[in-house]
DNA sequence: GCTGCTGTACTAGCTCGATAGGACGGTTGA
DNA sequence: TCAACCGTCCTATCGAGCTAGTACAGCAGC
């Protein structure tokens, strides 16, 4: 369970770390009555503050996403991984819309744009295999 | 020479202000020798604040994209084509990257990704014919 | 019981950016 | 000349979000 978070990326911290864990159980990485990384100790290894650990918790707790047993941890739900799933395909459809729109709106040649799909796709399959 | 603020978007609204007379510098709407809309009149089409526009301007006087001429009003600079070609080709680039590589890092596949792609691309054509 | 871990709560301070409102000097055109 | 417009500058305020530090209550294992 590796979380990392790009502090010059737009969205705020505490999201990425919310949107990566949701992202690993709509993966089955996480499943149902799995532990996640401790408050502490994952604002160490990634580099934040607990508190903005504590927020992404809360708001996946709120979402009924995860939900913590006090004193011991923080776990997976039972029913999380159909809403992760849901989430993640609306919400990677809209970044991905927005980041289309913009090109077109740009100027951009459709082809162009499917030239930028396209290598970044293979760049992010090199990394991935790294 | 229109220009629209999303308040809503995750880049704030100075950047989106500038990015779109890059862009139309790039394109060719706007010619060396232009005059861009002035900051009062912008801020009133686009509804923010006189200073944002001010600000945005300000960021493409430093970049050497535009001039303002006292009293008289802001212009393109003579060759600020290809440097808002070159911009416009980075930042849309890192742009549609980043949101391909999240949607990889999301576990969904290629071929979806493509089709978000194409249905964002379509999605946009009918848009911008409206 | 004690130690160490867990998540939670709270106050305070900071940065970034937009907003609001006013004042200034330069230019344009009647 | 003078009114209207131009961009610029300045101070102050607000909100979002992260950071820092502290304190608290619950559970597990020795």
């Amino acid at each position: 369970m590796r979380i990392d978070v790009d502090p010059k990326a737009p969205s705020p911290p505490s999201e990425q770390i919310a949107d990566q864990v949701r992202y690993a159980i709509a993966q089955g990485r996480l499943a149902p009555g799995d532990r996640l990384p401790s408050v502490r100790g994952l604002a160490e290894t990634a580099l934040v503050n607990p508190n903005t650990v504590a927020k992404a918790y809360r708001d996946l707790e709120r979402e009924g996403t995860v939900e913590t047993r006090p004193g011991s941890g923080v776990y997976v739900a039972s029913r999380a991984a159909a809403r992760c799933e849901a989430m993640r395909d609306t919400k990677i459809g809209e970044r991905v819309s927005r980041a289309v729109i913009e090109a077109l709106a740009s100027g951009l040649e459709p082809d162009e744009i499917e030239d930028i799909v396209a290598k970044a796709m293979r760049r992010a399959r090199v990394e991935a295999s790294s």
